[in-house]
DNA sequence: TTTAATGATTCTCG
DNA sequence: CGAGAATCATTAAA
């Protein structure tokens, strides 16, 4: 055998050239059509079991040989053009690649959510904006928005690590398969151009994971808003001391029951609730105290004389302790 | 279980 | 944007 049939005889298996395709056609004709798996099965078999250290020495010398062979730049060169040709036929099918306006879509609702994008930050920013979208001054430190944020960020580190491992385990795969593909480039005909959409095709397969992935973690957000906002409709009574003291500065405003900015802040700073929920609870009383005074009038009365108490206590501290009046209470309850 | 009370939401209007 | 009004949804009382 010189080097020139060997050389072909190895790389058979691709050229479809094989000795034994050109020696007994018949025999590969039998092997395809009739299919004999138990034979074929065994045969392989058989080779493997008579592969000895010489036959491996005799392999690892032929392809030392093909690769050394003066012929064989030109041959693979004409090979992989043969190849380039066959396979473009072929390629059209799967070769447009726009930017998905699926993936576009998830990347904005993850970008506006503070999930994807600028670290911490970011998340904290968006969190803080849905507070203040939900009605409120931005110090609406309430368990909610706490837990929500707390949620969100939990969301957003799952969605990183996971990111980061599926980018990682891509440029693995990715450069396994090109060492794999150079490695065998040098006993087939593989060209750059072959390489080179191998990856695209890693690439195409490993982003439609990350598409799920991001799909995944927009559900997640959207069932985590969604309980959100059904958490703050669930309400919980204010305790009593807060009712008291709304009540008490109400009705001791009962002229003019709308606090001011300032007033709500430290109505809400002494009843530990929140602007809003102050502003909230003016705006029910107001109509609800309108809407049938009569049903509120012992409430009133209550509530009159409870200040006028205060009032009376506080003045008779002060004249006792002599000193100035205190500036803001019960001056004009005039109940008897 | 029914009903009243109550905090929150949503809408319109000025 | 804030107030009023109607309404929703939950809680507490009957």
């Amino acid at each position: 055998m010189d080097d020139q049939t060997r050389m072909l005889a190895s790389m058979g298996g691709l050229g479809g050239l094989s000795q034994a395709d050109v020696g007994d056609p018949d025999s590969v004709r039998k092997q395809q059509s009739l299919g004999q798996p138990p034979q074929d099965i065994g045969d392989i078999l058989q080779q493997i079991m008579a592969i000895t250290d010489e036959s491996l020495d005799e392999a690892q010398a032929r392809k030392h040989a093909l690769n050394c062979h003066r012929m064989k730049p030109a041959l693979f060169s004409v090979l992989c053009e043969i190849k380039e040709k066959t396979v473009l036929s072929i390629r059209g099918v799967q070769e447009e690649d726009p930017p998905d306006p699926q993936i576009m879509r998830l990347d904005n609702m993850l970008l506006a959510e503070g999930v994807s994008g600028p670290e911490k930050g970011g998340g904290s920013a968006a969190a803080a904006a849905a507070a203040a979208a939900a009605g409120g001054s931005p110090n609406d430190g309430s368990i909610e928005h706490s837990d929500y944020r707390a949620k969100l960020a939990q969301i957003r580190q799952i969605y990183h690590s996971e990111l980061e491992k599926y980018e990682q385990a891509c440029s693995e795969f990715t450069n396994h398969v090109m060492n794999l593909l150079r490695e065998q480039s040098r006993t087939r005909p593989i060209s750059p151009k072959e390489i080179e959409r191998m990856v695209a095709i890693i690439h195409r397969k490993f982003s439609s994971i990350q598409m799920q992935l991001k799909q995944s973690t927009c559900e997640a957000v959207m069932i985590l808003r969604s309980r959100f906002l059904d958490a703050r409709r669930k309400r919980r009574n204010f305790n009593k001391q807060a009712t008291e003291v709304l009540n008490e500065y109400f009705y001791s405003h009962l002229s003019n029951p709308y606090p001011s900015e300032e007033a709500k802040e430290e109505l809400a700073k002494k009843c530990a609730i929140t602007v809003s929920q102050v502003s909230n609870w003016f705006g029910n009383k107001r109509i609800r105290y309108k809407k049938n005074i009569g049903k509120f009038q012992e409430e009133a009365n209550l509530y009159a004389v409870k200040t006028a108490v205060d009032a009376a206590n506080v003045s008779a501290q002060a004249s006792q302790a002599n000193s100035p009046a205190t500036p803001n209470s019960g001056l004009f309850i005039c109940y008897e």
